[in-house]
DNA sequence: ATGGCGCTTCGCAAGCGA
């Protein structure tokens, strides 16, 4: 089975991209961040009508996330319970023996700003969470925005980008912390190639550059691990028309 | 050093993203 990640920087916007590369790729949860719909702009007939079970939780114009699963969804969460949050960035859902979370982190804008404190004690929340659901749930995979990029690797310069948000060793050290609860990144479980990134700023021709950096990650519990025998990073849709400025990251899993 | 682009909104400029 196969899970994916994607960043859409606008449901709305980028509806018909990812019905379009849901058909061109045929996978079995796809966790979204950036809806930027309230719930009642959802656009969840089209999404059933393609064959989606569906789970949302939005917000006007900001952040908002949303999971689509082939099979059906239980036990719904949103947002982190040890961590009382306006901004809606977390949803979890039981599909089938996985515990699937999806996860939007915050920005962070600049180092030592108001919302890089935010996301740092944010990240911290959301690592004692995942730890008790990790407890519960041995088959957790969270899948998300990260807003780190966990290595210089993941960088496309890191001499331009040393100490910046998104690099800064205080982020680093709190993606460390989720891993560190029991999850591995998927991605490199595997060879991938050199200067494998997930995003690309839309200025300055850096996709066609590809200057970007790495920061949407597939984080699997020992189990999975153990199952997973691919995770790649989709490039196609970012050259489409009016694309997101991320791209799909897809974890394929073997069945238990 | 700056801005570049794109999306959003009680739009016509500004906040935010990364």
């Amino acid at each position: 089975m196969k899970l994916v990640t994607w960043n859409v920087n606008s449901l709305n916007v980028r509806l018909s991209h990812l019905l379009r590369w849901l058909e061109e790729n045929p996978v079995d949860v796809v966790c979204i961040q950036e809806t930027k719909l309230t719930d009642d702009k959802f656009p969840l007939a089209a999404l059933e009508a393609a064959g989606w079970h569906v789970a949302f939780s939005g917000q006007k114009t900001y952040n908002g996330v949303a999971i689509l699963s082939r099979q059906p969804l239980a036990d719904v969460v949103r947002n982190n319970p040890r961590y009382p949050d306006e901004q809606q960035r977390i949803l979890a859902a039981t599909i089938g023996d996985l515990r699937v979370v999806c996860a939007y982190v915050p920005n962070g804008q600049a180092v030592d700003s108001e919302k890089y404190v935010y996301k740092l004690g944010w990240m911290a929340a959301l690592r004692d969470w995942l730890a008790e659901e990790l407890a519960r749930h041995p088959n957790l995979a969270v899948l998300g925005d990260y807003n780190v990029a966990p290595e210089d690797r993941d960088v496309h310069d890191p001499a331009v980008w040393e100490g910046e948000v998104h690099v800064s060793p205080r982020e680093r050290a709190a993606f460390q912390a989720l891993l560190d609860v029991g999850l591995t990144d998927s991605f490199r479980l595997f060879e991938q190639p050199e200067k494998s990134y997930s995003w690309w700023d839309y200025r300055m021709l850096r996709f066609q550059k590809n200057q970007g950096l790495r920061i949407d990650h597939i984080l699997l519990s020992q189990p999975l691990v153990a199952r997973c025998t691919a995770c790649t990073i989709d490039r196609a849709p970012r050259k489409w028309p009016q694309p997101s400025d991320h791209t799909p990251v897809i974890a394929t899993l073997a069945e238990a």
